[in-house]
DNA sequence: GCGACAG
DNA sequence: ATCTTGTCGC
């Protein structure tokens, strides 16, 4: 398989993306019905480069853990805003490959097409695995209008002229989360999935669960 | 030129 | 992201 997802410079990595980011697939696959999701998330250790990336799958319908994985590895590639998916894919990549059951739909922990060249992290997670997915970010790349108080409310996230994903109240009077579309999924229909991940917590449970195992992961590695 | 800027 | 305990409140 070809990398798409290494770059020596951050120019490099800007091409990639604009090369990829027509690759986006703005709709879901024909019958697409999942019954798991799979949180991603990444921890990072002290020294800034080693990082542990973990991958949890949960059941729809139950909200119940099914698979997990995890995979410590290192970043070279410095954080840079736009350029984060450099930073954690391939980790991500590693610890998607450990999981005994194939995803159906990863939930990542950043932006879809939320992003100035359309090609945030779940986009990128999305066009290098051929799977639907979600982008889910604590805080917006782009300018926003706070949604209604209720759960479930929804208000644009702007880039420029257009709308590239919306804030989600996941939660009555707790501050919104930012959904975009990853690959292969439309907007609306990311937004009932992430409703349904974050029935008790603001965000998602595949994420907390995701941010939990990489937490454990990085420090049982650390400690041996 | 200046500020903003996922994790 | 990470450094970090208890505490106020529903």
């Amino acid at each position: 398989m070809v990398d798409l997802f290494s770059a020596a410079s951050t120019e490099d990595a800007v091409r990639l993306q604009m090369r990829l980011a027509p690759l986006v697939e703005r709709v879901p696959p024909p019958g697409f019905a999942p019954t798991t999701a799979t949180g991603l998330d990444v921890a990072y250790a002290e020294d800034s480069t080693t990082v542990a990336a973990a991958v949890v799958t949960v059941d729809l319908a139950s909200g119940a853990e099914v698979v997990s994985a995890s995979a410590v590895g290192v970043s070279d590639f410095p954080y840079v805003p736009g350029l984060f998916a450099f930073r954690e894919l391939p980790t991500l990549l590693a610890a998607l490959d450990r999981l005994a059951d194939p995803p159906q739909l990863l939930v990542a922990d950043g932006n879809g097409i939320a992003h100035p060249r359309r090609f945030g992290l779940a986009s990128h997670l999305g066009v290098v695995t051929g799977l639907p997915s979600i982008g889910v970010a604590k805080t917006p790349l782009g300018r926003y209008q706070p949604p209604a108080d209720d759960r479930g409310a929804t208000s644009p996230l702007i880039d420029g002229d257009d709308e590239v994903g919306v804030a989600l109240r996941t939660q009555r009077g707790v501050k919104p989360v930012f959904v975009s579309v990853g690959h292969r999924i439309d907007l609306p229909t990311a937004c009932r999935y992430v409703l349904r991940l974050a029935r008790r917590y603001r965000l998602p449970e595949t994420t907390r669960l995701a941010d939990q195992l990489s937490r454990r992961a990085l420090r049982s590695s650390r400690d041996r």
